[in-house]
DNA sequence: AAATCCGACAACCGCATCGGA
DNA sequence: TTCCGATGCGGTTGTCGGATT
């Protein structure tokens, strides 16, 4: 773009008479107005979309082409869906992501309605946001580990829990958490996404995962990570019971970390006043299922030892206490992931 | 109540690519 | 084959509104 033509019967400007002219029209700059998307989308709605150049020549905006190419395709186009993204979409990018990294508008190709601006935004502004607070870089394996085993098991939580009913199920039978995962049936979404690719259809996963156990063994961003699968693992909910636990001092578990360590303390739970019976009847996997998949805002839970000591802590988990993006945002999160990633040699 | 901070998102900029002359 | 306008893409900046101090 090093030269141009001279002014010519086509009517091409030299630079200088560009900027000239650019110069006499006053070409606009920042937000647009009611009344320049008026403008705009008569013109399209006449003699439709392309030609930008001419568009912004003729349709009486003081607009460049590209400017009015991108608040066409950004934000007065149709078709645009508004609002926050669904957790479905959430889990969507994330995926496509590990595959493709930075490819805003190959990423927006498979999620109808949303633009690449806003898929960059959100990836921008939530997903570095989370990898700046662990510290790590946002495409460091390290960081996409704490994705796929944190944050995407906690989409698909969400997903999950907006689809079932909302009364909370009875209490667990014991090793709940193993027949939740028996009960999972696998889903690969490499193919998943072949065929929408093939189909050039959405790629929306289905709600159920399979689970690829060995996070720090995960591979390329490529086809195996996501291949990768779910299952309803305990999830951030753990560690914020753990830091309940931990400051509470009532329930001293020796700065392990650990709720199985407090619940094996001989004593009875409840939750909310419903009586969940001997404590050592739990684990800590089918207790934490259990809070997951019946708690959905704040719970109050009481363990009575043995000794005597009572001690209650206010579960926050469930899907009414991590709404919108509370997800990431709590710093229990990024402690939780960066103590994970610690014990599996991450290396934060 | 005012000042400041911060997150979200719209918009801009520079570069790459494509296609027609 | 070369040139150059049009378009697309990704990175960055600017602006605004709500939250916090």
């Amino acid at each position: 773009m090093s030269q141009r033509r001279v002014a010519g019967p086509m009517g091409v400007m030299s630079k200088q008479q560009e900027a000239m002219a650019e110069e006499m029209m006053e070409l606009r700059r920042g937000p647009w107005t009611l009344e320049e998307d008026n403008l705009l989308m008569n013109y399209i709605a006449c003699h439709g979309e392309g030609r930008w150049n001419l568009l912004a020549r003729c349709s009486g905006l003081k607009r460049t082409g590209k400017s009015c190419r991108l608040r066409w395709l950004n934000y007065l186009k149709p078709d645009i869906k508004r609002g926050n993204l669904t957790p479905e979409e959430q889990l969507l990018i994330l995926e496509l992501h590990s595959k493709w990294g930075n490819r805003w508008s190959r990423i927006a190709q498979h999620l109808p309605g949303r633009t690449d601006n806003e898929i960059k935004n959100y990836w921008r502004t939530r997903v570095q946001k989370q990898a700046r607070q662990l510290k790590v870089d946002a495409n460091s394996t390290v960081f996409r580990d704490a994705v796929r085993c944190y944050w995407m098991p906690r989409l698909l939580e969400k997903m999950a829990g907006a689809a079932t009913d909302p009364t909370p199920p009875p209490p667990p039978p014991l090793h709940h958490h193993a027949a939740m995962a028996a009960a999972s049936s696998p889903f690969d979404f490499d193919t998943h996404l072949q065929q929408a690719e093939a189909t050039s259809a959405c790629v929306v996963p289905p709600n159920v995962y399979h689970i690829d156990p060995s996070p720090s063994t995960s591979t390329s961003a490529g086809s195996t990570a996501a291949a990768a699968a779910f299952q309803p693992v305990p999830c951030f909910s753990e560690l914020r019971w753990d830091q309940q636990m931990q400051s509470s001092g009532e329930l001293d578990d020796g700065g392990a970390g650990v709720f199985v360590d407090s619940a094996s303390v001989l004593g009875s739970l409840s939750l909310d006043g419903l009586d969940l019976g001997p404590a050592e009847y739990y684990s800590d996997s089918t207790l934490l299922d259990y809070l997951n998949s019946s708690c959905t805002g704040s719970a109050m839970m009481t363990m009575m030892t043995a000794s005597g000591n009572a001690g209650s802590y206010n579960y926050c988990g469930g899907g009414g206490a991590m709404d919108g993006d509370d997800t990431w945002r709590s710093d229990e999160v990024c402690q939780a992931a960066a103590r994970k990633l610690g014990e599996w040699g991450g290396g934060i």
